[in-house]
DNA sequence: TTTTTTTTCAAACATATGTTTTAATTGAAC
DNA sequence: GTTCAATTAAAACATATGTTTGAAAAAAAA
């Protein structure tokens, strides 16, 4: 077994495992069963546990945030050119779009979102540390951008609006594909196009709210 | 000590303690150590900690709940005996506005009203399912409601939209009165009153959007 | 081929955890 | 005051868990 497929097999079980269950609640043994290797091998190629989730995140957040960056400086740039504000619908578009549709950029894929999109507000301290260490230079960047966008609107009030819109976002995230609390004939779309749109149609409202 | 006390004091640790480290991560020690009575307790007051946890929401849950359903009934009568549509933001707020309100209720409240924000996302499934099963009756009936107040929207886009509204207000939950990711320069309100305002202009402008 | 480095492995270590057990204590009923 | 029921308490039980250890195996380097 190479060094690559080792390290590859927990990242994927971790990603499966903790997307499911939890970072507390998903136990190393758990882990390396799925992924058929050694318990000792998370401490040897990882460290601990928590150096695990980190790499969870890192594996795919470094290259979605990347796209989610050059998204919003496009926006940013398309805007100057132009001599005009920012749109807000751009703005959020080039944060959620690629969110979305990560979804469906290959196996785990769909995992890793779910743990993004409840990692502000997981119970786990762990977790939500991780996270925030990797998501906080992209917020404040959204944000600086909305700010130009809107105005009109003070600071404080764009926050919270912007936590309504990313809150939105990640119980989206987490309820898509999932089949609890449906009404009768009820058949949601969970179509990453179809979803992405209802969304942004939804924030772009709430944003844009006078 | 009275047996009053002793439940009492477990589960105000509980909650405190589910609320800050949630479910799986909160050990029965530390509530009971917490609560100052004897680990054997819990299982002699409430059988298991799945049943803790079950009793910390109906404590609470339960209440809410009737004051909810209250005020959707509320809702539809009105709207009935003046002959029109329910509103939209009558019912949002018939639902929203007690949700927020429950942070002032009470020593406790703010912590139980975390758990609450953040139930339907929960990684752990005892605390999404427990929660499901209070919830669901209360969701359906706010559903049916929407679909009467925006009978020119699908049944599929009101479920998600409802979906969007229903994490924007969970997340809302979550953050306030916390301060990590915070701008510089921004002081988000963290009076109910304030946020629930700015809340049900955002989701109501989301829910109306054409 | 030999030596060195890296990786894997199974067992051990040191706690941690929900549940159960049994006896003692407290409270209620007579 | 005595008896019965409820409650509390400490210990035990049966696993569970992240981390560490030292040897063996595999891979890389000389």
């Amino acid at each position: 077994m190479s060094l690559a497929d080792t390290k590859e097999r927990i990242l994927d079980s971790a990603e499966y495992l903790f997307a499911r269950k939890g970072f507390h609640n998903t136990s190393l043994r758990a882990i390396t069963g799925r992924a058929g290797v050694n318990l000792a091998a998370v401490n040897y190629h990882f460290g601990s546990k928590e150096a695990l989730l980190e790499a969870v995140f890192e594996r795919r957040l470094v290259p979605l945030n990347n796209i989610r960056r050059e998204n919003l400086e496009a926006v940013r740039e398309t805007a100057r050119k132009e001599g005009r504000l920012p749109g807000v619908q751009e703005s959020l578009r080039a944060f959620i779009e690629p969110t979305l549709a990560f979804r469906k950029s290959g196996t785990g894929a769909e995992d890793f979102i779910t743990l993004v999109g409840r990692a502000m507000s997981d119970p786990d301290d762990t977790v939500r540390n991780v996270f925030i260490r990797h998501i906080a230079p992209l917020f404040y960047m959204l944000f600086d951008i909305l700010c130009e966008a809107l105005p009109e609107l003070s600071p404080d009030m764009l926050f919270w609006r912007l936590q309504f819109a990313i809150g939105a976002m990640g119980h989206a995230i987490c309820m898509a594909g999932k089949s609890y609390s449906l009404p009768d004939g009820v058949t949601p779309v969970s179509d990453v196009e179809s979803l992405t749109a209802m969304l942004l149609d939804f924030v772009v409202a709430g944003m844009e709210r006078p």
